[in-house]
DNA sequence: TTTGGTGT
């Protein structure tokens, strides 16, 4: 056989196995990655595959969260907590709303009552209260420390933002479980309340539904100024959440496995509302 | 329904 041809068959193959690795073995192989995932990996109770590394967060535990406080910005600058159907679908121990400093915590650490009175700003929970019930006062109680919350408007909070908490409970009935980490971020200009909170930009939601051994990721980001119901217009990358924010989030994740999860731009489920 | 506000 000539050299050409020696050649010609050659390159056959090995197009015809790059062929094969790209289109065929490489996605079968990461499809069965994702559903190997697994959450017994995860120790921590609100925390799915490692605490976020952020630099300047304090971090306290709750019955019902997790929060990385930052004591300068006196905002939260990650929150993160498991839901489940049966909290949602469960009692309310609290029927009144009472803001309040974490005990734990020294008073010039943390915002107060006094920072948001009239300043024209919501006192916005991060951890939904309402994903808090079902469990106990306690934990309804802790969702209201200022370790929870951060400056909102109210247009904002209450409808738009309010929208896409509604919209991430409604997804959890139809799943079997969620893990959520939530968060402000800040760009260099500092706008401050009553000259010491720090008003964000807007803020982040990262949301990975589980069924079964799949796992189902979604990240927002929604500025202040957000006014959509339309949630796709949001729909992000967990890569583009890291740079905005400079946390790296389920760092226990192989990066085999890490690195494709978190570059995806995610669709929400078809047919979720 | 839940997200909040102010004033007592």
């Amino acid at each position: 056989m000539r050299f050409k041809t020696k050649l010609k068959i050659f390159l056959i193959i090995l197009i015809i196995f790059m062929l094969w690795y790209f289109f065929i073995y490489k996605p079968r192989l990461e499809k069965q990655k994702l559903s190997e995932m697994d959450i017994s990996d995860s120790k921590q109770k609100h925390i799915l595959w490692g605490y976020p590394v952020c630099e300047n967060d304090m971090i306290f535990e709750y019955e019902g969260f997790v929060s990385g406080y930052d004591t300068v910005k006196l905002n939260p600058l990650w929150v993160s907590y498991n839901l489940k159907k049966e909290y949602l679908k469960g009692q309310k121990f609290l029927k009144e709303r009472k803001f309040a400093p974490d005990p734990s915590l020294d008073k010039d650490l943390q915002a107060a009552n006094e920072d948001y009175t009239k300043s024209g700003y919501d006192r916005g929970h991060l951890a939904r209260q309402a994903d808090m019930k079902g469990r106990s006062k306690k934990c309804e109680l802790e969702s209201c420390f200022f370790t929870n919350i951060s400056p909102q408007k109210q247009d904002f909070n209450r409808e738009t933002w309010n929208n896409l908490e509604r919209a991430v409970d409604d997804l959890t009935m139809r799943y079997d479980e969620t893990w959520i980490i939530t968060g402000p971020y800040f760009d260099d200009e500092i706008d401050l309340l009553k000259k010491r909170v720090e008003i964000p930009d807007g803020f982040y939601k990262i949301a990975i539904l589980r069924k079964g051994k799949t796992f189902h990721p979604l990240a927002f980001v929604l500025d202040m100024e957000s006014q959509s119901t339309d949630l796709e217009k949001y729909t992000v990358s967990i890569d583009s959440v890291e740079s905005l924010t400079g946390i790296d989030f389920f760092h226990e994740l192989a990066d085999s496995l890490e690195n494709p999860f978190e570059s995806k731009l995610l669709p929400i489920p078809y047919g979720w509302k």
